[in-house]
Parts: C-alpha cells; sequence; structure tokens
RNA sequence: CGGGGUGUAGCGCAGUUGGUAGCGCGCUGCGUUCGGGACGCAGAAGCCGCGAGUUCGAGUCUCGCCACUCCGACCA
C-alpha cells in the first residue's frame, strides 16, 4: 500500500489529554479519534491492529470448538430484571427508553441474552456441551472513563459462555478457556499473569482474571515469590494474625479519657500501645433497590489492618454500589456510633462485620462509643460479637502468603481478560434446563469468559513502546514492513522500492510504501512512531540494488541486497506472524 | 458524586489596566533544499465552549449552564 493514498495523520505533538504512553502513542500515531469522554474510533491502522487482536482470539476460540454468533447490544430491561441484574449491576449499566418509554439497556455483557438463546434452543442432554462466543462492543457508563482505550464506556470485547451438564463439565469448559487465554496473549506479545479474582457484577463462583504486568495498571495483584499463589488484591486471602494464647487473661474493661484521637495512630501514640493492640472501625449505610437508606452496617477490622471493599460487600451478600459511607451523626443517632470513637461494644440497631482475626485477640483497645473515650481490654465473646465474622481485610504488600506464610508481593497490571464460572446462577433465575438420560430437568451449568479486545491493543502499546514510538509485535502490528523511499522521483529508487514492495505482498507480507513527498527525517520519524517492525530504506544505494535493512526493536542498521532484504522480511514475518 | 484545572484556527499554546485576536506546528501556492521532524516568500483558515448580564464597547468583568481533564469516590 502506497503511504501517499493512505489516511494517515501523525501527530508532531502530545494531545493534552492524553497521560500514559499508549493513550499518548494511539493518538499520535493517528490509530485512534476520540469521539467524547470513553468513546473512541479506530482510523485505518488502528483498526488493522484491532482487527490482528481479533483474529488471533478467533481463531484460538475455534480451535476449541466454540462457535461464534453475533447478538445486538441492544437489550430488554426485561430479560435483566428476571436475572435480577437490573438493579445489581448499577449505574454502570448504560439505560435506555424507546419511543413508548419501555426500558432498554447497551449490553455491558451478555450473559441474559446467551441463556435467553440456550433456554430456547436446548433441551437435552444430547445438546450439551456448547460454547458460543462473539465479537462485539460493549457499552459500559464508567464514572470516570480515563488512560484512552484503557476504560472506555464503549469498547470491543469478546465474550464467550459455555453451557454444560454439571460441575464436573464445568471445570473442563473453563480449563479450555484458561489454556485458550494463554495462548491468546502469548501470540499477542503480553507479559501477563493469571490470577484468581473477585467475581464482581457477573457472579459465580470462581474465577481468574489475565493481567498484563505494567505500572500504569489498574489491577493491583497480590503474588507470592516462593509459591503459586496469584490473586488480586481485592480477591486475595489473608492470613489471620496468630491468636493471642490461652495463658493471657482476659483483663477487665476500663473506659478511659482519649482526647483528640481520631485516628488510630493518635490513638495508639496516646495510649502507647501498638496499633495492632487496637480495632479500628468503618461505618456505612446500605441502599436498597429503590435507592432508600436500608439500615447500617459497622466493619471491624485490627487497628493496623485496612477493610477490603471487596470482601465486605461480598460478606454482606449485596453488590458495591448499594453501600456507602454512613453519615456519623445520622448513624449515631440510631446506633450509638460516635464519630472517630466507635467501637463494637455499645453498637445497636446495625449489622456488625467482624474480621475473622479478632476473635482470637485479646483486651484491644476500641472506641468506647462516647466523645473523648475509649476502651482497653475489650474481648470478642465477652464484651461484642458480630453478626458476620469474615476475613474482609487487605493482604498487604509484605503481609505473610495466605497459603504459605512467605512474604507476598504486589505489582500493577491491566485486566486483558477474565473467566468465570457461572455456574446456576443465570440457568436458574432464566428458567435455563434440559433432561437428561433419565428425563430429569436441570439447570445448565454454564461459565462466561471475556476479553478486553480494545484493552488488549492498548495494552501491546503500554508493554511495546520507547520514547520513539511503538515497537509493535509482529503478530498485532498494523503492516509488516515499511519502505522508506528516500526520493519518490528519482525513477530507480522508486522503481526498486516498488519491486520490493510487490515481491514481499507476493508473499503474503503487508507492505506500506512511504512514496510522500516528505523529508527524510519526517519519514523516518514516522516510521519509528508508527512501530512498523521491519523498514526498508531505499536511498543512495539504490543503483547498485543495495538497501538498508532494520528492525524496530533493534538499533542495528545492515546493508543488503533487495533480494536478501526481502528474504529477510519474510522469512522474519513467516516466523512471527 | 466530591475537590482541582482547562475550554481561543486541525494540533500545541499566548492574549497586559475591557477597545474588535496572535505565535509555533500543520495546511495551500511558488522557489531553494533532500539519509533523522529544512528554509524563504506569498496565502487560507477563528460563533474566543454555550446562554444571560454589566458596559458606548467583553476573549478579558459577573452569573448560570455545558464539555474536556486530573485526584478521589465508584467500577472489570
Amino acid at each position: 500500500m502506497k503511504m501517499s493514498k493512505m489516511h494517515i495523520r501523525t501527530l508532531r505533538e502530545v494531545p493534552n489529554e492524553a497521560e500514559i504512553p499508549s493513550h499518548i502513542l494511539l493518538l499520535r500515531t493517528g490509530m485512534i479519534r476520540k469521539l467524547v469522554s470513553g468513546v473512541y474510533g479506530f482510523m485505518p491502522l488502528g483498526w488493522r491492529s484491532l482487527r490482528k487482536i481479533e483474529n488471533i482470539v478467533r481463531e484460538e476460540m475455534d480451535a476449541t470448538g466454540a462457535q461464534e454468533i453475533l447478538m445486538s447490544a441492544v437489550q430488554p430491561a426485561e430479560l435483566w430484571q428476571e436475572s435480577g441484574r437490573w438493579f445489581a449491576y448499577g449505574p454502570e449499566l448504560w439505560r435506555l427508553k424507546d419511543r413508548n418509554g419501555r426500558d432498554f439497556c447497551l449490553g455491558p455483557t451478555h450473559e441474559e441474552i446467551f441463556t435467553d438463546i440456550i433456554r430456547n434452543d436446548v433441551s437435552s442432554y444430547r445438546q450439551l456441551p456448547m460454547n458460543l462466543y462473539q465479537i462485539q462492543t460493549k457499552y459500559r457508563d464508567e464514572a470516570r472513563p480515563r488512560f484512552g482505550l484503557m476504560r472506555s464506556r464503549e469498547f470491543i470485547m469478546k465474550d464467550a459462555y459455555s453451557f454444560d451438564r454439571d460441575y464436573e463439565g464445568l471445570d473442563v469448559s473453563y480449563k479450555t478457556m484458561y489454556d485458550a487465554y494463554d495462548r491468546i496473549f502469548t501470540r499477542c506479545g503480553l507479559t501477563f499473569r493469571p490470577v484468581e479474582a473477585d467475581t464482581g457484577a457477573i457472579g459465580g463462583s470462581n474465577s481468574h482474571e489475565f493481567t498484563a504486568i505494567s505500572e500504569v495498571g489498574e489491577s493491583e495483584i497480590a503474588y507470592c515469590p516462593k509459591c503459586s499463589m496469584a490473586a488480586n488484591v481485592e480477591r486475595a486471602d489473608c492470613r489471620d494474625a496468630e491468636p493471642t494464647p490461652d495463658s493471657v487473661e482476659m483483663l477487665p474493661v476500663e473506659e478511659v479519657h482519649t482526647p483528640d484521637t481520631k485516628t488510630i495512630e493518635d490513638l495508639a501514640a496516646f495510649l502507647g500501645v501498638k496499633t495492632e493492640e487496637t480495632i479500628k472501625a468503618l461505618l456505612f449505610v446500605k441502599y436498597d433497590e429503590m435507592g432508600n437508606e436500608d439500615g447500617y452496617v459497622a466493619a471491624f477490622v485490627r487497628g493496623d489492618r485496612e477493610l477490603n471493599m471487596i470482601k465486605l460487600v461480598n460478606a454482606l451478600g449485596i453488590p458495591e454500589h448499594a453501600i456507602a459511607f454512613a453519615d456519623e451523626v445520622a448513624m449515631g443517632a440510631k446506633t450509638g456510633a460516635v464519630g472517630g470513637f466507635t467501637g463494637p461494644v455499645g453498637l445497636h440497631d446495625c449489622t456488625v462485620v467482624v474480621d475473622s482475626e479478632l476473635p482470637g485477640l485479646k483486651n484491644l483497645v476500641a472506641g468506647a462509643c462516647r466523645k473523648d473515650y475509649h476502651l482497653k481490654n475489650v474481648n470478642y465473646g465477652r464484651d461484642y460479637k458480630g453478626d458476620i465474622v469474615k476475613d474482609i481485610k487487605v493482604l498487604k504488600e509484605g503481609d505473610p502468603c495466605p497459603v504459605c506464610g512467605e512474604p507476598v508481593k504486589h505489582a500493577r497490571g491491566i485486566e486483558v481478560g477474565q473467566v468465570f464460572k457461572l455456574g446456576t446462577k443465570y440457568s436458574e433465575s432464566m428458567g435455563a434446563t434440559y433432561k437428561d438420560e433419565n428425563q430429569e430437568e436441570k439447570p445448565i451449568v454454564m461459565g462466561c469468559y471475556g476479553i478486553g479486545v480494545t484493552r488488549t491493543l492498548a495494552a501491546v502499546v503500554e508493554q511495546h513502546h520507547d520514547k520513539d514510538g511503538i515497537i509493535w509485535p509482529v503478530a498485532v502490528a498494523p503492516y509488516h514492513v515499511i519502505i522508506t523511499l528516500m526520493k519518490p522521483d528519482d525513477e530507480v529508487q522508486l522503481a526498486l522500492a516498488e519491486k520490493i514492495h510487490d515481491e514481499l505482498s507476493a508473499k503474503g507480507v503487508e507492505v506500506m510504501l512511504d512514496d510522500r513527498d516528505e523529508r527524510p527525517g519526517v519519514k523516518f520519524k514516522d516510521a519509528d512512531l508508527l512501530g512498523i517492525p521491519v523498514r526498508i530504506t531505499v536511498g543512495r544505494m539504490a543503483p547498485e540494488g543495495k538497501v538498508e535493512y532494520k528492525l524496530r526493536r533493534d538499533a542495528e542498521k545492515v546493508e543488503m541486497t533487495a533480494e536478501e532484504a526481502v528474504k529477510a522480511a519474510a522469512a522474519l514475518v513467516e516466523a512471527e506472524r
């Protein structure tokens, strides 16, 4: 393809809306174009790379026996009401009405639609297992879109849904998808890590997310340098502190005057105790489906711990958007809580959630539910108890690995894919059943599997760039080779460049020929910015049939004949495409 | 949703005490250049985010709204 005929527009300067490398480079190369916040279009080069990723996904999905279909993005509210997610999905669900006032949404994911298809089409165990997928535009009305393709409101996703007779079948389907994801992200050139993950609004029992390692990623993962434990921090189990030995006596509760000790640090310093010897309170208000207040929650963790919101809402069995920090005064009036001085003793009329390690710890300091006072020697069972006792704390860097005890490490990453064992959550609520050999009606056991295709594109750029531009892996590069033609009006040079172009094209190599009437510097800068893996420069050595051959990822430039360059480029592309 | 910032030519930006808008890049034409973002000359291009208000006069002052963006809340 001649570059003089292509719609390419590179930017010399950094657009002021972009902060991170992938966003900056995708805009500077002109591969994407923003329409409004969180909504992007794809220009020719961007679309080519995106299609490369799509096709890798498609090839690997097809290889597992999954079948591609395409469902509509517009979905009727009824299906979501049936599954219970019209409320549970929250404000991120992009809702709309038709002219008659009927409710619809733009699909953020398609569990309901696929379950609906299957409940109509499948009635016998003979039809299972089955896996259907689509590559389609999804919508999520993000509270705060950012970082270009990383978190957008409209994006392309591959979503697959597996349907099995039983949980053993689901395990097989899940493993098949997990392995396919491994191959997909490897082929895309990503450095990634599968980690255990929370199931969030999708639901189900079990989940892994595939995280492309990156400083700018929004996922925080914890992993063990010694064993195989790796999990999203939201999901990571914590090892409880060692219980206080039996030999330690429970001391009598003692109220102490502790003015101006609103924070745990103040309190510990004031009393001369460690933060580990205190209890921290966090107060929340719940909301019902109508958005009305629906009771208060007090969560307690050891003073030095951090509360894990995801674990808390999972313990409560409510969606995350149905809870918010409570107004201390309003909550205090009903429950006895006192801002900065709330403890588990003396609280009433609220759900008390106690972190799992607190019952084992004796003689702790906690708020007295009285301004400027704390209680010493508070003990679980004798002085307070929890309505729910569960691990609700954050696994912090350096904390012991829940599996082997080694101090864990943290890393950041971009979630490019996630797989879920849904079980019968949707098949039961929506009545998707089959008949087994014994005429028994049973719910279909489901799994679902997503890949953020547009986000994967951003992740690839995030991991493959330098100060001059993108460095595309061959497999997802918009073109494989760029021929940088120094003087397009020099007949010898032009003829040689076209010969190379035609020979490479004949071998199936994708070539762009920079025949633009630009100065060499501009062409070199653009070639680097665009990140085409192989650059063949046709210039002053053209009369001898020689060219310069350079890989974007290497600094080395090699002089060779045009024939050698064609052979080298074709071999590289063959090996890495 | 809370807090901050910014809206002026396609992009990046300047615009003084209020007096009718400028710079760089890009774009068009001509010429000179031509292996790492050249130079000269001549041009085109702006509802100054939108709407009210103050004023003889508003890019500039006041109020309201909208959009974009950053931090947080939230979210996969």
